[in-house]
DNA sequence: AAGAGGCCCTGATAGC
DNA sequence: TGCTATCAGGGCCTCT
């Protein structure tokens, strides 16, 4: 589900809602995750103050008083709901289940803190929790990942070389996070219509024009989709239930057979697989 | 070493 | 009101 915009959404929502916050109950109703949440995480959390939420990619990083890390991914198909509610908070009190906002099913994880509790849920369990023990380990912990778009580092010297001898097509490097972190299916498309880069031209063929242009239009649309409240193709949503809005200004994802939207252009818009993902763009501006 | 493919899971939808 | 197939925003592992 989420890609960068969705979980910056997600952090900044929860920077209002729980950061200086302590948790004083964690129940964990489900452990099955991508990896299982251990017997002890409920302890670990337990008593623990939150100064900083985080995020580094898609990942999402609660750094506690106590020097100890709680990073968390959603996967495909994690939410995370906030329940604010002074009397419906005793933790034996299970009627806030009927909030027609909330899940019924498929939630994990239950944080408590003083008249708020946040709720992990995820159907397809693709997500997952872990508690990293120092600022090293974390470090670690991301250390495969190449930088964030953002990041100064992601420029189009790194690209040109990066590509240089490489016969993958754009695409996949775009969604691959040791390239570049953060960006996802839905944006690898959009980026690419909007460097007028056809998604399965080989990297290596790219010049210093494309290069720069992947660097530009990456920072753009994930930027317009962080402001726009992230992207709500099928239910994404921000922790208190609204709705982004940035797939209102795709361009290209799930619009096939529709016209080109570039100014002038008389393309058709097609959809394609690409290593079994999706992958959409204009049959005649995308060279 | 790079790259292709499969797998982890449930739920919504399309087509018969 | 059935069944089956396909697809979904991610990432990791294995094989060649």
């Amino acid at each position: 589900m989420p890609e960068l915009p969705e979980v910056e959404v997600v952090r900044q929502s929860l920077d209002k809602k729980i950061r200086y916050r302590k948790i004083i109950k964690v129940i964990v109703r489900n452990r099955n995750l991508r990896f299982k949440i251990p017997s002890n995480f409920e302890k670990i959390l337990n008593g623990q103050k939150i100064i900083k939420i985080e995020r580094f990619s898609k990942y999402l990083i609660l750094s506690f008083s106590s020097n100890i890390f709680c990073i968390f991914h959603l996967g495909m198909s994690g939410t995370i709901h906030l329940v604010e509610s002074g009397k419906n908070n005793n933790i034996t009190n299970t009627s806030f289940y009927n909030s027609p906002s909330l899940p019924k099913k498929h939630n994990h994880l239950e944080i408590f803190f003083k008249d708020i509790r946040i709720i992990y849920n995820d159907p397809r369990r693709f997500g997952f929790f872990q508690i990293i023990k120092s600022k090293d380990l974390l470090k670690k912990r991301f250390n495969h990942l190449g930088p964030e778009p953002f990041n100064s580092v992601f420029d189009e010297e790194y690209l040109y070389s990066f590509f240089k001898n490489k016969k993958k097509n754009i695409k996949n490097f775009l969604l691959d996070q040791n390239f570049v972190s953060g960006i996802g299916n839905i944006y690898a498309s959009e980026i690419l219509f909007l460097s007028k880069i056809n998604p399965f031209k080989k990297a290596s063929l790219l010049n210093k024009k494309n290069c720069k242009d992947i660097v530009i239009f990456s920072r753009k649309v994930l930027l317009d989709a962080i402001r726009e409240g992230g992207s709500s193709i099928r239910d994404f949503k921000n922790i208190s239930g609204k709705k982004g809005s940035f797939q209102k200004n795709f361009k290209v994802y799930q619009q096939e057979n529709r016209n080109c939207k570039r100014f002038k252009c008389k393309g058709i818009i097609r959809k394609k697989n690409i290593s079994n993902r999706s992958t959409f763009f204009c049959d005649k501006c995308q060279k």
